[in-house]
DNA sequence: TGGACAAATCTTGCATACAAGACTGGAAAG
DNA sequence: CTTTCCAGTCTTGTATGCAAGATTTGTCCA
C-alpha cells in the first residue's frame, strides 16, 4: 500500500470527517472502514484509527464485526422506527419551547429553505438528501443548545443512513413543504402548530420508507457493474429523481 | 502495584461499570481515573483501558487532560443549564406522546415511587440520587425506545454528577412528589398535564442548585479530612438529609 | 464439473515499548 | 527564608509487533 500521508492533512480528525461524509451522503450504510486504508490516508497508526471508531462505535455511526472489520450502521428497520419515534419526540418538545423567531433565526431559515428550493431545481438528489437533515440540524442550533445540537446531529447520521437503506421514493418537494410550514408556523409564533407539522413530517418520511426491503449485499457491486450509464458520470454522483 | 486482576471480573465491561458508578453516584465528578490502575484491577492492558476511556468520551462521560490523565467530566454551569434545557425538551415531548399506561408500566412506575418513600425514610442521600435520576429512565423505558433510553441514560448521568456539583439543598421530598404528581397525571392518561409536570419538576431541581458555585478542587480532601466523624461510616456514604 | 480441503492472505484484538509532557521534591543560590 | 532550577518520577500519546480468527484462492479428488 502506498504511501498517501501527503493526500490528505489531519485538518479535521478522523471522526469528524466520517461524520461528516455521512450527513452529506457521500458514504453509504454498510461501507467498510478498513483501519490500515484509513490510517495511511491521515498519515497515522491505527491506534489513533482505532481510537476514532471507539468514538464512533459509541455513538452508534459505526460497528465492529469481530475481526472482519469496521463498518458504517445499518440500521434496522426497528431501530429506524426507534430513530424517528425518538426524533418526533424530541424536535416536538424542541419546538413547542421554542420562542418567537428572531431576526437572525428567521434569515437562517429562509437562507436554508432556498438552498434547498435550488437542489430541487437543480435535481441534485444527494445534496436535498444533505439538506433535508441539515434542517433538522438548523432548528435546534436556533435553540442555542450544543448538547441538543449533538444529540440531533447524530440522531440526524443514522436518519441519512436510513433513507439511504430504506427510502423508495424520495418525495423531495413534499419534504420541502413540510419545512416552509414548520418555519410559517414558527414565524406565526405558533410553537404548538409547529410541533404538531414536525411530528407530522416526521411521520410521512417514515411512511415513504420501505422497511421491508432487505438489504442488498450485492447493491454496490450492482452499481458498479451497471452497464450504459454515461462515462464521467459516478454512480454515486447526484443523480436526477421523478 | 499489585496484580488485582482476579479481583474483579470482567463481568462487565469498563464503560458501563464506570456509567454505573456514576449512576449510582459512587464516583464524584471530577475523579481522575488512572488507566494503569483500572487496567491493573480490570486484568487488561491500557489498550483496552483506553478504548473505553474513547467511547465514555464521545459520550462526555469523560475528559482527558493531555498527558495529565483522565476525569470524571466537571460540568460547567453553562453546560448544567443546557443538559436541563435538552432534558426538558426531551422528557416533555416523550411524556406527551405517551399513550395511557398499562397495567405493567403503573406497577413499575409504583414500585419506583415507592423506593423513593423508602429511601426518603431511610434517610440515605446517595440512593436518592441514583433514584431521584432513575425515576426518568424509567419513563424512557415505558416507550420502550432503546434510542432515546440511551439518549436519556447518559443525560442522566450527567444530570447526577452536577447534582454532585452545584446542589446546594437536596430538597427529596419535593422531587418525590413531583415525581408522584407525574405518575399520577400520566395515570389519568392526561398526557399534556404530565409533560407540562416534567417541565416544572425540572425547572425545580435546576432552580435548587448554586449554579455559581466554584467547583472546589480541594473537595476531596476536605471530606477525607474532615474530623469528627463517627469511626465506620466512610464520608460518601449515606447520610441524612434535611 | 462440483465440492471439499488447505495454504496463503488479510484484518482486527491486544499487549508492549518507548517518547514526551507534567508534576514533585530537593538542592543550591540569592 | 525564599526562590529557582533540575533531576527523577509518573502518566498519557503513539507506534509497532505478534496472535488469532475470517476470508479467499488454489488445488486435489470424486
Amino acid at each position: 500500500m502506498q504511501d498517501l500521508s501527503t493526500e490528505l492533512p489531519l485538518f479535521q480528525s478522523i471522526d469528524s470527517a466520517i461524520v461528516e461524509a455521512i450527513l452529506s451522503a457521500r458514504i453509504r450504510p454498510g461501507a467498510r472502514l478498513n483501519e490500515n486504508q484509513l490510517a495511511s490516508l491521515y498519515g497515522v497508526s491505527r491506534t489513533r484509527v482505532r481510537e476514532a471508531m471507539m468514538r464512533l462505535e459509541a455513538r452508534c455511526i459505526v460497528r465492529v464485526s469481530p475481526r472482519r472489520g469496521w463498518f458504517v450502521v445499518e440500521p434496522s428497520a426497528d431501530e429506524a422506527r426507534y430513530i424517528y419515534g425518538a426524533r418526533r419526540m424530541i424536535e416536538a418538545g424542541l419546538l413547542r419551547s421554542m420562542g418567537p423567531l428572531d431576526a437572525a433565526g428567521r434569515a437562517a431559515l429562509h437562507q436554508h429553505l432556498e438552498l434547498e428550493r435550488a437542489a430541487i431545481a437543480a435535481g441534485d438528489r444527494q445534496r436535498l438528501t444533505c439538506l433535508m437533515g441539515d434542517f433538522h440540524i438548523r432548528i435546534a442550533q436556533l435553540a442555542a443548545n450544543p448538547v441538543l445540537i449533538e444529540i440531533l446531529r447524530d440522531l440526524t447520521a443514522r436518519t441519512i443512513l436510513i433513507s439511504l437503506l430504506y427510502q423508495s421514493e424520495f418525495h423531495a418537494v413534499q419534504s420541502h413543504e413540510g419545512h416552509c410550514q414548520i418555519v410559517e408556523a414558527l414565524e406565526a409564533g405558533d410553537a404548538e402548530r409547529a410541533a404538531a407539522l414536525a411530528v407530522q413530517h416526521l411521520d410521512e418520511v417514515e411512511d415513504g420508507l420501505d422497511l421491508t426491503r432487505q438489504p442488498d449485499p450485492l447493491a454496490d457491486l450492482r452499481e458498479t457493474l451497471q452497464p450504459n450509464r454515461e462515462p464521467g458520470t459516478s454512480p454515486r454522483s447526484p443523480s436526477a429523481f421523478t
